[in-house]
DNA sequence: ACCTGAACACCGTTCAAGT
DNA sequence: ACCTGAACACCGTTCAAGT
C-alpha cells in the first residue's frame, strides 16, 4: 500500500468515480504509461498550492509535457483528482501488529487517528471529499480493514456498518471544518481568538464557551468527539454482546 | 431570520470571511443597494446548477446587469458565496416554543435535525463549508442559540463548546459525504448497491455489512450517529451534574 | 457619480498537424 | 501509432469609456 511515487500502476479501471463521471469509464484501453507518476506529481502540486490553484498546465509543465498528453491518461481534471484522493488514502496505514492485542475501542481510536493524521497532512485534498465518496482501491481497502476489525470484535453487521459510517463522517467533517484548504494562515488559535473577541452582550454563550476552548488544541477536540462516538457505540455493542470493555479514560 | 428575497440588507460588514479574504474588508463604504438581492439570486443559481457551474456572468444576466456591477457590491465570487452560505444558515429555525419543555437531548436532536434538513435542501452549498467556517450573522446566531441551550441545561462551558463542535462537525461531515453537489443522480441507494455488488471474496466485511445497510435510509443513518454522540455527551454531562435524562430510545 | 461594455489574462479541453 | 502545439470556448476580474 501507499505506492507514493512508483513508476506506474497497472490498469486503472472504473473505481475512481462513484457515479458522476462513472459512465465515461470502461472505454480507454490505452497504454498505462506514466499514469501513477502523473497522479503523484498532481498530489505534490495540490499539497503546495491547493486544489483551486491547481492547473492542468502546471501539471503538464512539471511533467515537461503538454496538457493534451494528460488527456491520454485521464478523461478530465476531476478524474485526476479522484486518483489523487485515493493516493492519499493509501497513506493511511494501520499495522495489524498495532491492532492485535487491543480491544475494539483502542483499535478504532488508532484507525480514526491515522486517518485524521493523513487528512491533516494533505488538507488541500479535502475538497475532493465533497465531490465523491472514496471507492478507489485504497479507499476500499481501508473500509474493508476497519469493517473487518469491527466484525472480528463481535459486532453485528448493521452496527458495524453504521458505526463505521458515523466515525468516518465525523473524521471528515472535523478535518474539513478544521483546515480550510485555500487560506494559508487560518488555524484553530485564530478561530478561538475570534470567538473570544465577540461582543459578550450579543453573544453571551459564545463568549462564555470560547474562553474554555482557547486552552485546548485541535487534536484534543478531535479525540473528544471521537470518544463520544465510541462511548455511544459501546453502549449499543454491550447491549448485544456481553463485553463492556471499560474505557481507557485518557482525557 | 431567513430574509430570503428581501430588497436589501443594511451594511454587510466584515463578518463573511473567517480569515482568507478578511483583509480586503473595512474598505468599501459604497452604497449597499441590491446587495441582498444579488445574494438571493446567487443562491437560486447555486441551488439549480451547483457551485461549479455557477458563473458571474450567469448571475449578472439573471439580474439583467453586467458582471462589472457585481464587483461594486462584492470584491470576489468567493465573497458572494460566503453570503450565500450565511443566507442558507438563516433558514435554520428552531422555535423556542419547540425547545421549551424538552430535555437537552431532545432539544439538541431537534436543532441538529433542522440544521441537517437545511443542508439537505441546499446540497450545492456544501462545498462552501470546506472554504470557511460560518461566522456570518446567521451562522453566529445559530451557534449562540445552541450553545446557550446547552448552558441553560447546566452544561459546563467547556463541555458545551466541545459537544457543540462535535455535533456540528458530524452533521456537516454527514451531509457532505451523503450528497455530492455536482452529480445529479448519485444517492444513498446507489451507494448501498455499489457496496453490495463488490466481490465478497476480496471484500468480505464490506459485502457482509452492505446487506444490512441497504435496508436503512439516509435519515436513519444520520440519526444513528447523532444518537451515538448524544449518548456519549450524556455520560460526561451526567458525571458532572446529577441529571441523567433517560434516553428517549427511539431508534 | 455611478454604471458597464469590452478587454485582459487566464482556465479546461480538443484536434489537427506533426514525428 | 503516438504525441502535442495551438486553438477553442470559456472563466473571474478590471478599467476605460460611457451616461
Amino acid at each position: 500500500m501507499s505506492h507514493d511515487a512508483g513508476p506506474l500502476t497497472p490498469g486503472g479501471h472504473a473505481w475512481w468515480a462513484a457515479r458522476p463521471v462513472a459512465a465515461t469509464i470502461a472505454r480507454r484501453g490505452r497504454p498505462p504509461v506514466g499514469l501513477s507518476r502523473i497522479v503523484a506529481v498532481a498530489l505534490e502540486i495540490v499539497d503546495e498550492v491547493g486544489v483551486q490553484a491547481f492547473t492542468m498546465r502546471m501539471l503538464a509543465d512539471r511533467l515537461s509535457s503538454g496538457t493534451a498528453t494528460l488527456y491520454r491518461y485521464f478523461t478530465s481534471k476531476d478524474e485526476i483528482m479522484a486518483h489523487v484522493l485515493d493516493l492519499v488514502l493509501g497513506e493511511v496505514e494501520v499495522e495489524p501488529a498495532h491492532v492485535a492485542g487491543r480491544n475494539w475501542q483502542e483499535a478504532m481510536t488508532l484507525a480514526a487517528d491515522r486517518f485524521y493524521r493523513v487528512l491533516r497532512r494533505h488538507p488541500n485534498v479535502l475538497p475532493q471529499f465533497v465531490r465523491q465518496i472514496p471507492v478507489g482501491p485504497n479507499g476500499m481497502a481501508n473500509r474493508e480493514r476497519v469493517l473487518g476489525l469491527l466484525l472480528a470484535h463481535g459486532f453485528a453487521p448493521d452496527l458495524a456498518a453504521r458505526a463505521f459510517q458515523a466515525i468516518g463522517h465525523y473524521v471528515i467533517g472535523f478535518a474539513i471544518q478544521q483546515a480550510s484548504p485555500d487560506s494559508t494562515d487560518r488555524d484553530a488559535k485564530d478561530l478561538h481568538d475570534f470567538f473570544q473577541s465577540v461582543d459578550a452582550a450579543t453573544f453571551p454563550a459564545i463568549a462564555a464557551t470560547a474562553t474554555f476552548l482557547r486552552a485546548s488544541t485541535v487534536d484534543e477536540e478531535f479525540h473528544f468527539g471521537l470518544k463520544l462516538l465510541l462511548t455511544g457505540i459501546d453502549h449499543l455493542h454491550a447491549r448485544s454482546v456481553g463485553s463492556t470493555s471499560s474505557a481507557p479514560g485518557s482525557s
